[in-house]
DNA sequence: GATGAATGAGAATTCATTCAT
DNA sequence: CATGAATGAATTCTCATTCAT
């Protein structure tokens, strides 16, 4: 795990408490979200919950520790979306696709979550590391086998199924980790729902027969 | 222009000062590629060039001027890959093809300037807006144009060209921004440059004719 | 104004917060009153008030800010000084009188306030600039007519009034800034009281019959 | 004397040199009259000079010489100017005529001066201390006395001489060292000849007779 | 619980000065 | 002579954290 609750703070729940603990995440992982765990001052996280530094530094006495929290929180939604479903009946296709859309909905529902995980892995993955060795790999090396098995059956074409991930994995969450340069392209203020269904049916369809129209080879 | 050389500093140019200039230049954009611009103490890049603190102002006495020549220099250099070649000869596979190999072959080649340009993105572009806006936007309305002409002329499917743009850049730029993340998963210390051949061979197979063997669709 | 209570800093009041506050407010006017506002740092003020330099900056986060609180502080007692009282009853004589023991008083009472006014004029009065226009020149012009009209009733001289204000500003505000050489002439250590009421009643003197005997003219 | 040549660099003396030291010295003297020794930096003195702060330094190795040189050179000028002239025919009126024009015509030619004088003098005189002592203290106790004597030969009135000097070091140095606060009152962008004339005329007609017209006193 | 007070470490500059050429 | 290079000491201010109430 990235984050173990600290034994002196565990509290009786408080539904207050809670949800200002839940507000301060949010905000926390929006700041970390533009500026990293470096660049981004517990106050200014304080700034945008409207709490003072000294009260959120009451509720999150460590700026590792609370950078940990956020990180944890984006994981445990992730990883479960950045490997292939389990549904032993659908066709490779399917679970592609399925795969791609379940990729891009978190890009839309959680962008700074996305990018809180962009700025870790620029950094080298300093606090990550070992958690995506030990959690993400073997669904990658899982999923990559599977890709095979797929493609002996004939189901996909003999392409190195590594690459595939790397590309998804980047084409989905740059709608996340990229949005203020391709709302810029697009010359809109913001993404809309409708700009990752869009992107949902682009990528699908890139997937299953490319984009050119009558590829000789 | 992101970066406007100060008139006080309009030196002599001498080998040696050039010299340094460049390791400081080269420095910083490692130190800044790993943790943005708010993150990264002056410092770090004295440390790594092997200068004092004192010594390193003496060259370039504002951070935020540092900071914007790294980012020119890169900007320099990728803008022209950023759009497609002008080769009117070419079809559009293969200009598509050619575009994808030099935009993998920039990562290669400058994994550290991909980084501080995806550190300036996430951080909303505060700095490089202005500059997409007047350089990169018309070349993409431009591509994004001449796309649809192929679809037209029937070269390419008919999708939509922003998101194939949107792919591509997330695509090519992911194996210098995520290179810790693939290497991590590909159980690798570093990337070569044959991981980035497997990875434009599988780019352009897929932007060619998908991956799934025989889409129904 | 020349300070604006900062939005931030509305704290609730407290006996003993409002006490260091003053302590520093009075320290930081000694130092200012020495050394002018570039030449004085912020730890030569903290180490006046026995607090450290970080806890300076705690109370005072901009040096800027608390120098305009101290020339503010000034200010509000001085302004009323710079004027003629408003006593209608009172004699042109009277009221000079009075003017001139006054501005004496606030010099004896309040030497440093001076002393920073006269830096801050030195400098170009570039904070108080607008300030003197809006407060001083009003109160100087009404002053100067009153003068004048003081002359026509026979009351004074046909003189400048103008630079009658010049001469008592200037001779009254010298026992604050030029004090150290004041006593150094003197061969006294400090300026008492006495010397006070001694420079009142010479400048007093002065102004009704001037110094010379017999004067032909 | 405030300053002493420093041995080595009595260089064989040299046209060219000596102008730039004296647009060198007239420089500083500027920037010190604004804010005083510690409040200007020696960049500042070079950049209005217009040669680089290594070339200043090159010339005035160190800063505290270069400032005592200032003060000598306005020293050198002064002190003649802070005594009464020795002419022994002049009546006591016209000696203390020509001193307070003698003092505004100083005031009038070298503001600069007067005003470094200030700083220097609300620092605590820590550099002049002894040279007042030594030079300006005996001239000072001289024409008091001088004085005295004219008070009882019925020349003058009996007034207190020393703060007859205080004064008129105030209100001839005033039009100097608060050049900017006077020229804002009289809505002047500069103070001329003209107001310097009749400051002149004000204080010399006030000196002799007041300026109550008909004191009862 | 919550908050004001305090502080050590650090970070960006500034500044006087030294050194080498 | 003149100037580029380099640096130690300051100086303003930031920031995470500790302490006391």
């Amino acid at each position: 795990m990235i984050y173990k609750q600290p034994e002196k703070n565990q509290r009786k729940p408080n539904a207050q408490r809670a949800q200002l603990e839940a507000r301060i995440i949010a905000a926390a992982e929006h700041a970390f979200a533009r500026t990293g765990f470096n660049g981004t001052p517990m106050e200014a996280i304080a700034e945008a919950v409207g709490i003072s530094k000294q009260n959120l530094i009451y509720y999150y006495p460590n700026k590792e520790n609370l950078y940990r929290r956020v990180l944890q929180k984006t994981l445990d939604m992730w990883l479960e979306k950045m490997a292939f479903s389990d549904d032993e009946d659908a066709s490779a296709t399917d679970i592609i696709r399925h795969y791609i859309r379940g990729k891009l909905e978190l890009s839309y529902e959680n962008p700074d979550g996305s990018k809180v995980f962009a700025h870790e892995i620029m950094n080298g993955a300093p606090i990550l590391k070992d958690y995506l060795l030990s959690h993400l790999q073997p669904q990658f090396r899982k999923d990559v086998a599977l890709m095979k098995k797929w493609a002996k059956a004939g189901e996909i074409k003999a392409i190195e199924p590594e690459h595939f991930f790397f590309t998804i994995w980047a084409a989905t969450q740059t709608y996340a980790d990229f949005a203020s340069q391709i709302s810029l392209m697009l010359g809109k203020k913001k993404l809309t729902r409708k700009d990752f269904d869009k992107a949902a049916d682009f990528l699908t369809d890139m997937v299953s027969h490319g984009i050119v129209a009558n590829p000789e080879k």
